[in-house]
DNA sequence: CGTAGATTATGACCGAAAGTCAGAAACCCG
DNA sequence: CGGGTTTCTGACTTTCGGTCATAATCTACG
């Protein structure tokens, strides 16, 4: 009885040919102008098609930051592979993330334009909101985890609360993050740079950013291991 | 030759009482079903007018986020009233801007629907966004001038650069009370907790967040009145 | 094979909402 | 008062997300 499965895979297939073709309309130009149109001409299907796939356009750029979001855990999965201290594997699980946000700013654009609560609310009920937000919520997971590792092993101070401040690091990061998605993009930045309020270097930003962070993660006496 | 200032007088009125409309239009439902028509209705006035004081939708969201960004900056003006050393006008800014989330939700709230660059694109031409940049703008400055403040004053490291960190520190507590909304008003909140993934307390979230970045830009050797 | 029945696809159609504009109303001034 | 200017109106246009009756395609079984 093959046939059934055949026919799974292949609703499997035409499912991700269309979230292709969401993804080269909605990149294409503005997300907020894509149209279900233009993305049923470019999936050459017709638009109710689209609608046996995808419960709306919201469904559909969900399935996007999905896509996202699996990468991103990817990466910061590859982490814990290396052998490090927790201070050191929070300073990496922070500058992947922004990797993640410079080696694709599609998606990561795509993140940021979900990421507001009119947005979720719309969608709040959907299959796709929950597999979304389950990976969302794995990648708070690793930092819980390299945070609890580096309370451990001493290069993270013991009175820390990880489960709070795993979620300060992560609101932190996105709030850098996306203020650098927003000087380096648009023509926001430009006007505001020529304003001498900051002379600022968009590639230490960033990181520099990070330093900042660990600084309150470190043990208030000196490791011995240095010093 | 009173008319002309009476009818411009009118006229200011007029678009402030649309504004008012507007916002209680806004604010009483999700701002992105918020329609013209209801806003119409709300203001007793046609749509065609409404067009005569405000080119688009969103010209009269922006019109709301800067009454909000002017209540924060006076909030935020206030503090340099005080005598105090540069560290402590900085972790007054924060508190004052997490109070400022908190007894003006709505205002925030609109903020934040603003923020995204898909928003900034559209609306990047017009006269109000330049208003409201502006005054965005000065809330940064009022963060470089306690920074450098605190530079001279010996309660912060010497060697920043205050036009960086003032982004960092605004775009890193910018995603904490973010996530700080996001978490206090919407389902996304209900369903995340009953994971165990953080048993945290909404009120130490921010202000322990302060407290974090704070660490780094204190001086590396401790102050003679510390200690 | 052939055909009944299920599955999948289509695109004309609908309703909602942003934005427009020709004409009406109100107002000003000589 | 009457002509001109400013302000206002709401019916209309357009665009777009989403629906649904109908058509096309495929499966299973005699």
């Amino acid at each position: 009885m093959g046939i059934a499965e055949r026919k799974e895979r292949e609703r499997e297939m035409r499912r991700n040919a269309i979230v292709d073709a969401a993804e080269r309309v909605f990149f294409a130009n503005r997300i907020d102008t894509a149209t279900m149109d233009q993305i049923a001409e470019e999936a050459e299907l017709s638009k109710g098609t689209l609608y046996l796939y995808f419960g709306s356009k919201t469904d559909l750029l969900l399935a996007i930051q999905d896509r996202g979001t699996t990468i991103l855990a990817g990466m910061l999965a590859q982490v814990f592979a290396e052998n490090r201290k927790g201070l050191e594997l929070i300073r990496r699980l922070g500058e992947l993330y922004f990797d993640y946000a410079r080696t694709h700013p599609n998606y990561f654009h795509a993140e940021l334009y979900c990421r507001n609560q009119e947005f979720m609310e719309e969608v709040a009920g959907s299959e796709q909101f929950r597999k979304t937000r389950d990976r969302r919520l794995e990648i708070i997971r690793y930092v819980v985890k390299a945070l609890q590792i580096g309370m451990v092993d001493g290069s993270i101070r013991p009175d820390i609360n990880p489960h709070q401040v795993s979620l300060q690091l992560y609101a932190g990061l996105n709030g850098m993050v996306q203020m650098h998605e927003l000087l380096t993009v648009d023509r926001y930045h430009k006007e505001m740079a020529e304003e001498k309020l900051f002379d600022l270097d968009l590639d230490t930003l960033v990181p520099n950013f990070i330093e900042m962070l660990l600084c309150g993660l470190r043990p208030l006496e000196p490791l011995p291991s240095k010093n």
